[in-house]
DNA sequence: CGAATTTGACCTGCGC
DNA sequence: GCGCAGGTCAAATTCG
């Protein structure tokens, strides 16, 4: 997907989303937290507005919920990875009242070399030599890791570092160019968990958080966080793998599709096999337009 | 006192 | 080759 595909794509979210006069309750920002009264986290909202008979509502099929909207993106030129979603000028366009939770997945892509930001394998890596201080990041060059997969949405808070169940240790803290907010990096905190998230500012609407997850988690929430994250999701949400389900809230947004790279073009399929948990579930679905897209079926069919 | 955050330096990839 | 921007590291600092 190119960027200006890219671009488009959120442009068309936003329309959308217009069109359909989403938006009072989204699945963001609720000032009826259990804990938190200033916002609801993201974990909350998933709560509040799902079990999976009513995660069509969260997900936007529903008059008065907030609308998910993904894409995929295939060759990242130049990372257009959610990271610039708000950082250049494809800002997304929300509604004052809605949320629009994009997400953008980049699979894999082992393929993406050339392009991998580097993602260095994390310190210590194995190759034992943590020379001096700083001069050892350049370790392996020639390997590339793999790139996780990646997805990003869009959430109407005040708060920057939404609630979502796992426990975040932030690292880092850039200036993002073209936008007045810095973007914080965040790793789970999880031994053995390589998930990452970046947040930022929309910059066109401050009311906007853009956050990026990087990776799946390999761990059930963390029963202690904020007292009931771990209750929140069924079974299947909360087990480790990946093919039994989603482990983490945000992994619902895996189950988007694939073919968002078909329409996007290019290195479409290649990402095919990352969504193939999912996939059955695109296949199953009967044909609802857009929503099939975006809506896992075990989430439409459910419906009345 | 341990954990988390802050922040400046460093590294890498890309475009010109 | 150079400069820019994104991403990460790790020492210092702050917090609980």
């Amino acid at each position: 997907m190119s960027d200006h595909e890219f671009r488009d794509f959120y442009y068309q979210a936003a329309f959308h989303n217009d069109q359909q006069g989403v938006g009072e309750t989204g699945m963001y920002r609720v000032s009826s937290s259990l804990q938190d009264p200033s916002y609801m986290s993201f974990t909350d909202c998933l709560h509040s507005s799902m079990d999976y008979c009513s995660l069509e509502k969260a997900f936007g099929l529903s008059p008065s919920s907030s609308e998910v909207f993904s894409s995929v993106e295939g060759n990242q030129t130049k990372q257009a990875g959610a990271g610039d979603l708000g950082g250049n000028t494809s800002e997304v366009m929300t509604t004052p009242n809605s949320s629009i939770s994009s997400s953008s997945s980049e699979a894999g892509c082992e393929e993406d070399s050339d392009k991998s930001k580097k993602d260095r394998q994390p310190k210590g890596s194995e190759d034992g030599g943590e020379s001096s201080k700083k001069g050892n990041k350049a370790k392996k060059k020639g390997e590339k890791k793999q790139r996780e997969p990646r997805f990003a949405f869009m959430t109407k808070s005040e708060v920057d570092h939404l609630e979502d169940g796992y426990r975040w240790r932030k690292y880092g803290q850039k200036a993002v160019k073209n936008s007045p907010y810095p973007r914080s990096y965040y790793r789970c905190t999880t031994q053995k968990c390589t998930v990452k998230k970046r947040v930022e500012r929309s910059f066109q609407d401050p009311s906007v958080v853009i956050t990026t997850y990087e990776g799946q988690h390999n761990h059930p929430l963390p029963t202690t966080l904020r007292g009931s994250a771990a209750g929140l999701f069924p079974p299947s949400m909360l087990t480790p793998s990946p093919l039994a389900g989603p482990s983490f809230p945000h992994e619902l947004f895996l189950q988007m599709p694939h073919h968002m790279n078909n329409q996007a073009g290019s290195a479409g399929s290649m990402f095919a096999e990352n969504f193939s948990p999912f996939q059955q579930y695109h296949h199953q679905v009967p044909d609802y337009g857009l929503l099939q897209d975006i809506v896992p079926s075990r989430f439409l069919k459910h419906e009345p």
